[in-house]
RNA sequence: GCCCGGGUGGUGGAAUUGGUAUACACGCACGACUUAAAAUCGUGUGCCAUAAGGCUUGAGGGUUCGAGUCCCUCCCCGGGCACCA
């Protein structure tokens, strides 16, 4: 028996649409529910198996949740901003609009031939002005906040993209889009201060239902440390030296300090006349770390280098020792105070400088072998020996600070974020400078501010933005004294739409434009927020995920959202590999389209070979055997529904069926679907069993299978004569009562090993049992001439001897 | 180096609180149907052994009547972080 796969797709997919089923009501009574997908780029090489994954996941999971009585919210846009449609233009003359455009059309085509539920009524896309005029807005007001900045220094450019480029997009000193070596260059940059928001980041992730693993990846990106900065009087000028530190406790084991080759006391002594007797080597030192790139400084493997200043002195304001000053490049300028004390004793790397330049390593803390990191009681440390470290800190501290030679303070890995790219096909930011008021934000009324027309998206290359050469652009009047003034020509990153998309979502539903002003919104947002359930790929852990919280935690702070977080639970799917475990690539010629899969099997065999696949969030690869295994698992329901009838089931039947009720449900709220689907086929092939399939049942079993093969369970339900859609229906309910067995097999155990099952009734006991069991031959076999030391009884599941 | 995941048949993968390891699917073998093949259906399928039985969840040890599951030591694979003081 087989069925034509392709005619249903399309037969059901009109149906939906036509009926609107899934459209999502705003203003529904029901409890809501915010089902996201991370909305994709629309790329011209189209989908592979491995993008719908997600999306099958969140579509089944609506479903479900829609049959369960929720009012779901699931929708889909576009992230259209970014480079390729620019490289392309830029190789093409095609305006970027144009193959975005099309890209869309050809991947709304392919997600719809999947036959997902999405509300597309509410479908947006980040290039769209009418879309883009908030991100603008949201960007103007965190500069009315203080919290965008224009910044000169030296940040991370990407020689191969022409544009600078934030830490977060920067891997192993590589640029995260096209892997050319990042270099530094000093740049006019608009910069967001996310490190404002760096310890509220921290700590709200511990109400969040994420995966550990993405939790602790932002832990480490903030990356706090809670310590002091300690001040070193320079003993023969006048400079304190500070270094920032955790470990105050091992003041008295701070036999040297090192400052960063860009550190400011070095900048002093190097034009200003100071007595140093190494000048040339330290100029020479410093000229040399200048030119090595940052994957040079940091790597590890290499030989710590250094130079002493000789000459200077600075003083250990714990014990008055007059301790040398060393520069090196393992000691980074922009972190901390750029300088550090050195702990040999205490501290590998500081360990590995003493080593090599013959420095003093002095124990201050017991505990271990040298070098010992962790804590311990304190030696060598005058007054303070005796005391553990823990409190040794606390009291160095309070020592110091008496004397005003230390302030407690904190310090963060993240940096703030570099927001400002020098490429066209990005959101203007909506600033101008103007030679009276200095720099101003665009109106209200003025936004979008557009992107204008030009044949030329070439970047510039010299820090400037292709915007900057197009005058009719760039001229402008002042919004506020309205005299001649100029445009900011930089554009934002592609992360920028990717902040709020969420919000837009919940916007369309209240008003088609998305029109000012957000207070419009207020009831909606508190209505539909947070996302109840986000999902894609791990790789945005500390990129989208981190900068969309920041600005949601801003939204917040000026009253526009009334939740902390914007999405509540995130779960990440793992890769789809191509046969054989090999990555799928158009060079290996091995990428799988789901086109493909759905012209020859239908929509739903994918959608079922995905969720079966294995484990949602591990990494699993395509088999071509195996989506056929679906494809017959779909005909022999299609088979079963011939023998459909109205007779009585039994018991056994009736006991399987609300197990499956109980799996099925429990794996989908688990995100457990390859299980669950596994359990659908053990019910399908009990009834395939049966002469006669009781109708009552197998209509159970469709509704089950529905938010796993949407089209197909649709066909079915219409042809054993129920009224479409099945997708309306409710969820089964497993009833506990009918899921009690009447007889159990009990294990019978000797020793600890199965040497036999026998069959008893419900609720036998022990003695009853025993006495059974001993009938057994096999039983007899083993125990005969032995004495039974102990016996163990599990009701209803085994009987164990001891001999 | 540090922090997370993992390691189960020929393959993808299942195993509530410790209680029949290998569900489900793929593949394979044999049989039926067929002139034949494909498809389909049926049977079998962890390993060793003719059998009785023995062995088996990366390796070794421990706790327990009983360990894939708990504890200790180690090996391997995947991911992340990594001079952040």
């Amino acid at each position: 028996m087989s069925y034509d796969a392709s005619k249903i797709d399309k037969k059901w997919q009109k149906y939906w649409e036509e009926s609107s089923t899934f459209k999502t009501k705003h203003d529904s009574e029901k409890d809501k529910f915010y089902c996201l997908d991370m909305f994709p780029y629309p790329s011209g090489e189209g989908l592979h198996v491995g993008h719908p994954r997600g999306y099958v996941a969140t579509d089944t999971f609506s479903h479900f949740q829609r049959m369960r009585g929720f009012e779901v919210l699931h929708p889909m846009g576009w992230d259209a901003f970014g480079l390729p449609a620019e490289n392309y233009a830029i190789k093409t003359g095609i305006h970027p609009k144009i193959t975005v455009e099309k890209n869309i059309e050809n991947f709304k085509k392919q997600l719809r031939a999947i036959g997902f539920s999405y509300d597309w009524e509410r479908e947006i896309n980040t290039t769209d002005p009418e879309y883009f005029k908030w991100t603008q807005w949201i960007f103007i007001k965190l500069f009315e906040k203080g919290l965008a900045y224009e910044d000169t220094r030296p940040i991370n450019w990407c020689p191969s993209c022409k544009t600078g480029l934030a830490n977060e997009e920067v891997v192993n000193g590589l640029c995260d889009r096209c892997d050319a070596q990042v270099e530094k260059k000093d740049i006019r940059q608009w910069v967001l201060r996310i490190t404002k928001y760096a310890d509220r980041l921290l700590e709200d992730l511990e109400e969040l239902d994420w995966p550990e693993s993405i939790k602790e990846m932002q832990r480490n990106w903030i990356g706090k440390s809670v310590g002091a900065e300690i001040n070193f009087k320079v003993k023969e000028i006048n400079y304190d030296i500070e270094v920032f530190t955790t470990r105050p406790d091992t003041l008295f084991g701070a036999t040297f300090l090192v400052l960063a080759p860009e550190h400011d006391l070095v900048k002093k002594i190097l034009s200003k006349d100071v007595n140093i007797e190494n000048l040339e080597e330290i100029k020479n030192y410093s000229e040399k770390t200048k030119k090595k790139s940052e994957l040079e400084r940091t790597d590890l493997a290499k030989e710590k280098t250094g130079v002493e200043i000789k000459g200077l002195k600075a003083i250990n304001p714990v014990n008055k020792e007059e301790i040398p000053i060393w520069i090196a490049d393992y000691v980074l300028g922009f972190y901390g105070k750029g300088g550090i004390m050195s702990v040999p004793a205490h501290d590998d790397r500081d360990y590995e400088m003493a080593k090599k330049h013959n420095l003093e390593i002095r124990e201050v803390i017991k505990g271990g072998e040298i070098p010992y990191i962790g804590e311990g009681e304190m030696v060598n440390s005058g007054e303070f020996n005796g005391m553990k470290s823990e409190k040794g800190k606390e009291a160095i501290l309070e020592l110091l600070e008496k004397e005003k030679r230390a302030k407690r303070a904190v310090n963060y890995k993240l940096g703030d974020w570099v927001f400002s790219r020098q490429r066209y096909w990005g959101e203007p930011i909506p600033l101008v400078h103007c030679e009276n008021c200095k720099i101003v934000p665009l109106n209200e009324e003025d936004l979008p501010l557009k992107l204008p027309e030009t044949e030329k998206y070439e970047p510039t290359g010299t820090g400037e933005s292709p915007l900057s050469k197009i005058e009719s652009f760039v001229n402008t009047k002042c919004p506020k004294c309205k005299k001649d003034a100029k445009r900011e020509t930089n554009t934002m990153p592609q992360w920028a739409g990717s902040c709020w998309y969420y919000l837009s979502f919940i916007m369309r539903g209240e008003k088609e434009n998305m029109e000012f002003p957000f207070s419009e919104y207020k009831k909606s947002f508190e209505k539909w927020l947070p996302v109840d359930l986000y999902v894609g790929g791990a790789e945005h852990a500390v990129l989208h995920l981190l900068y969309a919280r920041f600005w949601h935690k801003f939204l917040y702070d000026i009253g526009v959202v009334s939740v902390k977080e914007p999405f509540k639970k995130l779960k990440n799917q793992g890769l789809i590999m191509g046969e054989g475990g090999v990555k799928m690539s158009k060079s290996k010629g091995n990428v799988i389209s789901p086109d493909q899969v759905i012209k020859e099997h239908g929509a739903d065999v994918l959608r079922l070979y995905e969720m079966f696949l294995g484990g949602f969030e591990d990494k699993v690869s395509w088999s071509e055997t195996g989506v056929s295994g679906m494809r017959r698992f779909l005909e022999k329901v299609e088979e079963n529904s011939q023998k459909v009838k109205e007779v009585s089931p039994s018991k056994n039947l009736e006991r399987i069926l609300h197990e499956t009720i109980e799996k099925v449900t429990s794996d989908v709220k688990e995100f457990k679907f390859n299980t669950a689907i596994s359990s659908l086929m053990i019910l399908n092939n009990e009834f395939r069993k049966e002469k006669e399939v009781p109708r009552e049942f197998f209509l159970v079993f469709i509704r089950l299978l529905a938010p796993f093969a949407p089209h197909f369970a649709e066909e079915i339900w219409e042809e054993v004569g129920e009224k479409p859609s099945v997708l309306k229906q409710s969820w089964p309910e497993s009833i506990k009562e009918k899921m009690k067995k009447e007889s159990f097999s009990i294990i019978v155990q000797i020793n600890g090993r199965v040497r036999d099952t026998i069959t008893v009734n419900q609720g036998e006991d022990k003695e009853k049992v025993k006495e059974e069991v001993l009938k057994s031959e096999k039983v007899k076999k083993w125990i005969e001439g032995k004495e039974i030391k102990k016996e163990i009884f599990v009701p209803g599941k085994l009987i164990n001897f001891v001999i």
